[in-house]
DNA sequence: GCATTAAGGCCCC
DNA sequence: GGGGCCTTAATGC
């Protein structure tokens, strides 16, 4: 296996305070690992036993019912850490980490969580932002399906996604990840079919462009509207 | 306003 | 050709 290259960790947050030596060092305790589009990270219920940074690629979160439906929490974005039990005191992972493409990450043993936290500075101060950011964004979530319609949930569902992981391409924002009809209704407790029959509203009335696992949002100020943010 | 059911079309392995 | 993805329409709560 060759030698990673310290300038994959050198911006990220978690190591942006680190000197090339301890960024050699982490990086030589890391395995890396490359994950096929569809596959699990790990699985809700395993034994926490390692720790993640996502290289490359874009991970769902998802949680699975007793009745087989599927949940999908929240989304991870390249450079980003997950699958942190060991941050939150957890024995075993609460939810899996599928991959919604092909992705590349790198992975710690558990036991090196303590003297990650406890050596590098900035380490435990940006996993704890990392964390309050997603519990943050579940609290907006859990709001919006408390209180919202399912065209409000899409429209937020959608520009979360662009907020996380939107390119800018000629005429909008393209997500950046593969999305199905499917997926936006895992995520805002609605069926496919519903999202689908609004998908193809917006698309008539120019809001948003979509081909297959793919949505390109072409006047996003529209969908703010109506995302029920303001009047 | 929304889920459910049904029925069909398209694309890619 | 079969499975995954998407659409549309009808019906009912």
């Amino acid at each position: 296996m060759h030698k990673l290259d310290e300038s994959l960790l050198a911006n990220l947050p978690p190591f942006r305070k680190l000197a090339r030596s301890q960024i050699r060092e982490v990086l030589d305790a890391a395995q890396s690992i490359r994950f096929d589009a569809g596959a699990a990270v790990f699985s809700e219920g395993m034994p926490v036993d390692r720790f993640y940074l996502l290289l490359d690629g874009h991970i769902r979160v998802v949680r699975t019912t007793a009745g087989g439906d599927q949940i999908i929490v929240l989304h991870i974005a390249p450079g980003q850490l997950f699958g942190i039990g060991a941050a939150l005191g957890r024995t075993t992972y609460p939810a899996t980490a599928m991959t919604a493409d092909d992705c590349i990450v790198l992975a710690w043993p558990n036991h090196l969580w303590a003297s990650f936290t406890a050596r590098h500075d900035g380490f435990a101060t940006e996993t704890y932002k990392v964390v309050g950011e997603r519990v943050g964004e579940m609290n907006t979530r859990l709001v919006e399906l408390a209180t919202q319609q399912v065209e409000q949930r899409i429209a937020c569902a959608i520009l979360r996604l662009v907020t996380q992981m939107g390119r800018k391409v000629e005429g909008g924002i393209e997500i950046g990840v593969p999305i199905t009809r499917q997926n936006l209704s895992d995520m805002t407790g609605t069926t496919l079919h519903t999202v689908s029959r609004l998908l193809s509203g917006w698309e008539r009335d120019g809001i948003v462009a979509s081909e297959r696992r793919k949505i390109t949002v072409t006047a996003p100020h529209r969908l703010v509207e109506l995302s029920g943010v303001g009047p």
